[in-house]
DNA sequence: CTACATGCATACTAGTTGGTATGTAACTCG
DNA sequence: CGAGTTACATACCAACTAGTATGCATGTAG
C-alpha cells in the first residue's frame, strides 16, 4: 500500500491493529511492546509519540478496536429489528464456519481481556465492563421492544435474559476455545436457539 | 502452626496453595515466581527442588488444586442423585453470599487459566480442558441418569445441556467479575434454574 | 526563507523475570 | 559412627521488559 511517508493517523492505527492481535493471543500484560512493534515495522519513538504507556495503548485497543467488534456485531443489528428473538436467532446463526473455528482458536476479545485485566487494573475493568453492560442491554432492550410489540412474553425480565445470554455465548466460547473444538460452541448456540423459542408470546410462537 | 525443619509433602504443599492464590489473581505468566516464594518464606531453592519449571508447577497447580475443586462442587455432588435436576438446583442455590461475593473478585480459576494459557502452551489447553470435560460430563450423566429414571424429558441431549450448563455458569461469572457485581452471577443462576425446571418431564414437574 | 511544532528513529537504562550453580544442613541406612 | 541422599538456602546470571533521552527530518505558519 502507498504510504506517506508521514501519516499520522494511519501509524496510529496500525500500531492499535498490531497492539490487538498481540493482545488477542497473549493477553495484555504478556503482550510485549517489541514484538508489537516488530509486526508494524514502526519504531517505539512512533509508539510512545501516540500512547503515553503501555494501559493507554491497551484502552484505546478496547475503546476504539474492541467497541467497534461489539457494535457491528450486536449493537447495530439489535438496534431495530421487528422480532428480537428472530434477531438474536439470525445473529447466532449468522457465524460462518471460518467464524466460528477462528473464534475458537483465540476466544473473544472482550472476555479475555476481561478475565485478565478487571481485577489488576481499574481502567480496564471500567471499559470492560462498559462494553458487556452495552452487549446486555441491547439484548434486553430488544426483548423489551419485543414484549411492547407482542412478540415476546411478558412474564420474562428483558435484563436477566440480556445476562443469561452474554452468558451463554460467552462460556461456550471459552469451551470451546479450550477443547480447541467448535463443535461445543455450535452446542451452546443451538441450545440457547433452543432457549430463546420459548421466551416468544404463545400466539406468535411457531 | 508447628512444622518440622524438613517437610517435604508440606513445604511442597505450601507452595502449591501459594502458587494458586497468585495465579488466580495475576494469572500464570503473570504470577511471578519471587512474590510466591515471598508469601510462602521458603526459598526458590526448595521451590526449584520440587518442581522442575514454573510450567510443571503450573500443572501441578491444574491437576491437584483446581481438579479438587471440580471435584468436591461438581463431581462427587452429581454422582449419585436420585433426581439430577433438583441436585444442580441445589448446587446453585448452595453458594452463600461470601462464595458470590468471592468468586466475583477474581472469578473462577479454571475459566481464568484455561482462557489466558489454551491458545499459548498445550500442555495447560489439555489439563484445563479435561477439567472442563469431566464438569460438562457430570452434568451430562447425571441428566442421563435423570431420563433413565424418569426425571428428565426425554427429547433433550444431556451432553449438549452439559456444555449449556457450564457456558452459562462460567458466563455469568466472567461478566460478575468484570462489573464486580455478583447481582449479574445471581441472574444468570435464576434463569439457569429456571431453564432446567423446563427439562423435566412433565408428569414430574412440580 | 525562517521558526517552530509535529512525527518519528536510535540508543540506552533500570528493573524484573525465570532459571542455575553451588554450598550445606538434615535425615536415612548400613 | 559414617557414607550417601534428600531438602533445602544463597548468590548469581542472561534475557527481556516498559520506558526515556536525544536527535533529526518533515510539515506548517508567518
Amino acid at each position: 500500500m502507498v504510504v506517506n511517508k508521514r501519516n499520522s493517523d494511519e501509524t496510529r492505527q496500525r500500531i492499535l491493529e498490531a497492539a490487538f492481535h498481540e493482545m488477542h493471543r497473549n493477553g495484555f500484560r504478556a503482550a510485549s511492546l517489541d514484538s508489537i512493534l516488530a509486526n508494524t515495522g514502526v519504531t517505539k519513538g512512533a509508539l510512545y509519540h501516540h500512547f503515553a504507556n503501555k494501559n493507554e495503548l491497551g484502552y484505546a485497543v478496547v475503546d476504539e478496536l474492541v467497541h467497534n467488534m461489539i457494535s457491528d456485531t450486536w449493537l447495530k443489528p439489535l438496534s431495530r429489528g421487528e422480532d428480537p428473538i428472530d434477531d438474536l436467532i439470525a445473529i447466532l446463526k449468522g457465524y460462518s464456519d471460518e467464524d466460528m473455528e477462528r473464534g475458537c482458536q483465540l476466544g473473544c476479545p472482550l472476555n479475555n481481556l476481561a478475565q485478565e485485566m478487571s481485577p489488576v487494573d481499574e481502567g480496564f475493568r471500567r471499559r470492560l465492563d462498559g462494553l458487556f453492560a452495552l452487549w446486555r442491554g441491547a439484548v434486553g432492550e430488544a426483548l423489551r421492544r419485543g414484549q411492547r410489540s407482542g412478540h415476546v412474553r411478558e412474564n420474562i425480565d428483558p435484563d436477566e435474559i440480556g445476562c443469561f445470554f452474554v452468558a451463554g455465548m460467552e462460556g461456550g466460547i471459552s469451551q470451546a476455545k479450550t477443547a480447541q473444538n467448535p463443535e461445543i460452541l455450535a452446542h451452546c448456540r443451538d441450545t440457547m436457539i433452543g432457549y430463546l423459542q420459548t421466551l416468544r408470546k404463545p400466539e406468535n410462537s411457531t
